[in-house]
DNA sequence: CTTTGTTAGGAATATTTACTATTTAGGAAA
DNA sequence: TTTCCTAAATAGTAAATATTCCTAACAAAG
């Protein structure tokens, strides 16, 4: 999958790959060098933020922003977000039904290539509290 | 309209106020300081923060984030926002017709208190390069 | 005048990018 | 297959940027 992208195989790449690819999860670069640090002790947050901007770039990932920092996610397909402004959980949402089909008028002569949408408030847990 | 917030009239916060409360607008932090310094040389970015931050609370400025940046709004109705990929220019969408009246069902259980949308792409003049 | 909130400034933290020498993947040649 | 070559990838360090923390001095408002 790495080479149909153009991407060379290196161990890290794959160490990425295996890690978030599988499913469908969100990562910050920080959480991904975390995890790896402890299979791969001399893996630097270069080579995280390079491969996942590759990954993004191949249409692997897809990158938003939230709370601060960028979160990479592995499901690709057109979908938006909740985040728990408490605890800070992010949830996808499976796109609505008549989704996006009106896009604005001022945007008529745009070349849009992505609509995102991120719902904020407290999730059913913190909202308890 | 600071009192009415409970707010401190201060002449930073005015400052801050006078440029950017009274027509809708985007600011970044970095953005006001530069500004301000001009006429307010020993303001600090401590202050633009917790003023913007004050602001924020108080209802009369909204904040997204994009590009790596928090970026506040003085249009804190509910509305849209388009960026271009290449310039970085920001627009506000006034809001569709039928606009958000279906929460996901996902989001049953939560209490969601925002929902923002942004769309992404070339605006004209950077599509005609 | 007093209290309490605010400010400036510097330090601390975190995220992300830039730079560079070293290493390595992968194709070409033997 | 094996060897060699080159462009790309990596680790490590430094730097740029954004944001928060801390504290002493200060000022708004009663």
């Amino acid at each position: 999958m790495l080479r149909s992208h153009g991407l060379r195989v290196t161990p890290q790449r794959l160490a990425v790959a295996a890690l978030i690819l599988p499913k469908p999860m969100h990562v910050t670069a920080r959480m991904v060098y975390q995890t790896l640090r402890e299979t791969h002790p001399a893996i630097s947050m270069n080579t995280i933020y390079l491969t996942l901007g590759q990954f993004e770039s191949s249409g692997l990932l897809q990158r938003f922003e939230i709370n601060g920092t960028t979160v990479f996610d592995s499901n690709t397909a057109a979908h938006d977000h909740a985040c728990c402004s408490r605890c800070k959980a992010i949830i996808d949402l499976s796109p609505q039904q008549q989704e996006s089909p009106q896009q604005p008028h001022a945007l008529a002569r745009w070349h849009i290539d992505r609509e995102q949408r991120i719902w904020s408030g407290l999730c059913p847990n913190c909202a308890k509290q």
